[in-house]
DNA sequence: AATGAATGAGAGTTCATTCAT
DNA sequence: AATGAATGAACTCTCATTCAT
């Protein structure tokens, strides 16, 4: 399956403007009659079509071989077009491999989101987005790999993502303490959760997720009331 | 301060077997008149030192510049021997960066069973423990780039690192249990949870350790507090 | 200031007939009522806009990066015209850039004629143009990296400048040889005189003129005085 | 013809130790018995040899195809070894390529010395450097390419040499100034005339020696007479 | 006539490993 | 056992030119 064009598009062009030369060329158009623009916004389309080959292509190659084994040769191959177009399209091998993480994270943080919606309880909540975390993973086996790679191979990428998740796992622990849940810890004490938090889901899925061949493995059930166990009453996992 | 022989040495042995051709030369003794013994035991002893004097280098470079940056020639060159003698000592670079981690693994361990000595409450217990832990980052500053990047770079040290340590963390809380504490948990949610508790350190120390130009920090008392509260009572951080 | 689009015109048509399939199109004149002629003039006029604009633009990022820093993209981007637009203009970038420096050269020498004008002693016409060469450097700071580096990166316009120089400096020589100066060179020390004299033009510049940031500075006097003194009295500098 | 080996050796070694890694590699010689000194400088001796052959290959292919031509991937190829071990001798193509220059240099500046010793008049010793100077492109044709293009594409190498050649005839002129020729110039006129003795030497071979196929021609002695012509009586080229 | 994305050959450089000495 | 020079495959990136629109 290949990529979710709308998640790509909001995040990407986020750093597009920043780091890549994409989509924003300096080209002055000198005309405007409706040939041109029409001409114009093809090629835009199909601008986007290799744009987006390549983004595909790299998460696929990532998610396979690494990120270092993402060579700009691979990933074009496997795109379908010529080693230069990639620098048509991305500043450099590793400003793509930056984009790769937080475009997909994006999609990530939707997936939780939906499958948070109408849940009340925090605790239930809680469960929802470590099983969801797990169900993205299989709905698109490439984030596995490119998640636990990204902090060493795609640094600029990595630390978007994760001030991006934190931030919203941030807020929503903030908004569950406002309602009365988490009674106990201190505001500055929020930050080291959420930590401790994303630490579950990313060592759970390091030991539990990695199948063979790329194929990503659902976590097993302990691993989640082991989970919930401890998020309910602690060390101790159980009452009294 | 260079590396602990003693520690290495024990720890190293096993991947030796494994992958490398060292330590155990299949030098068939011909002759055993004192003399040859001595000039044998004197060789060894200098073949040790060059041996130590690798590994120190590697953990060095690695600590410094990380596993991508451990070129061949930058260990050899820290050594003070030809890059040819390398391959003398270990079988490959791999080879040498996959035993690193295990070696000084065995080392934190000693650190940690030591910081624990003589505490009988778990949930204290795991406090030192949490605290040693980054202690030992502070002994060794190295420890915690080779730590954090041997999954990637050191796949096969990394998983007989983890491996050591979970089934060492996994006998403490069996313990623990079999003593009366956790008594909330089913016996195949334990390993999952030492997943869980070995998560929260690697993940803290990800996030509050690294300080600038290879110097660990020593981690805020606001995420040791949040850790212990999620371990005491849980994600509500308090009683009732 | 931009290009001086007269002495550009002159010159600029030569290398045309030769190299480039510019100016002289064959589109054959199909009708000939005056709104079709006014239609194509008008087109006509656009085009030696674009023209120019590559020119210029040429003129001025040769002058800023060098002919190796000056890339079809560099030069169209700066023209305001799409990378293929190029090539309706000029046969191929070392077309374009063979052209620049004859063309320059052409008004190099134009600037010098006026300076020269109304000195009928041949050591003060040659102070004169000496120093109107480098008054002329200031004028088109552009001037200074064209000339210096077109022998290498356009040998084709470098010849032609230099057969262009060096001919009208030979006349100029020849004129004042007929008028009783020049009495002690034969005719055919003539040429090589003319060499060393665009020799010492050239090394000056080379050596004095560049400043900061493409800047061009003004040379020392005495390099004037030195120039002057070899011209007048030879080695020796003085009388006696 | 090959390189001279003792004119390489002597001005190599300055840059060497400033932008090279060669010769001085920082290994700690552990050993000392002869055996080992014995191969160490059978190493040392072929190393020599493959330095010199990808030193004599680069200045054929400079020679040959110039500077921009002058791919590692030619000069290895030409020199008989892989391309990287061309990394084993100079840090980068640069450093090669900055060094030819200043190398042939000193090569010239002995040629040239070599040429003027014996004789006591300042004009003739002008005549023997100007032959010289020309004897040797013959000498080494591809002296002639190296110097020419070496300004744009190897400006450290060529400030160095330039340097270097304006000291040494600087330092020949003030010492025919006091012995009383050149009795005209003031002090801060010498170095221009200098750098327009210089300039009639470039410019002239630029005009004259340039051959076919790397064949270095033999400037006409109408250029010699203008030269000399200039020097002995100015522009007017004879006496009164 | 203008556009601008696609092309692909070729560039310099790195480095784990080998092996003659 | 120690040496360190040689190897060569693999890498990322550039850019003049083409050509479908």
């Amino acid at each position: 399956m290949p990529f979710d064009v709308r998640a790509v598009r909001v995040t990407v062009s986020a750093p597009q403007t920043m780091a890549s030369k994409t989509r924003t060329r300096n080209t002055a158009p000198k005309n405007s009659d409706s040939a041109h623009i029409a001409a114009r916004s093809r090629r835009q389309e199909k601008a986007d079509q290799v744009r987006l080959a390549l983004f595909d292509a790299a998460a696929r190659v990532v998610g396979k071989y690494g990120y270092a084994g993402a060579s700009v040769a691979r990933i074009t191959s496997l795109a379908g077009v010529a080693q230069g177009t990639f620098y048509n399209y991305f500043a450099s091998r590793q400003d793509l491999l930056d984009q790769l993480l937080p475009a997909m994270g994006e999609e990530m943080l939707a997936h939780i989101a939906a499958a948070v919606a109408g849940e009340t309880d925090e605790l239930a909540r809680e469960e929802r987005r470590f099983r969801a975390f797990f169900g993205f993973l299989r709905k698109r086996p490439a984030f596995l790999r490119i998640l636990n790679e990204a902090e060493l191979f795609a640094p600029r990428g990595f630390r978007q993502h994760f001030d991006n998740i934190a931030a919203d796992y941030r807020r929503a622990l903030e908004r569950a303490q406002r309602r009365g849940a988490l009674p106990g810890f201190e505001p500055d004490e929020i930050e080291p959760l959420v930590i401790l938090l994303m630490a579950a889901r990313s060592y759970a899925s390091l030991r539990y997720a990695y199948g063979t061949g790329g194929r990503v493995k659902a976590p097993p059930e302990s691993l989640i009331r082991a989970y919930m166990k401890l998020l309910r009453y602690g060390l101790k996992g159980g009452p009294a």
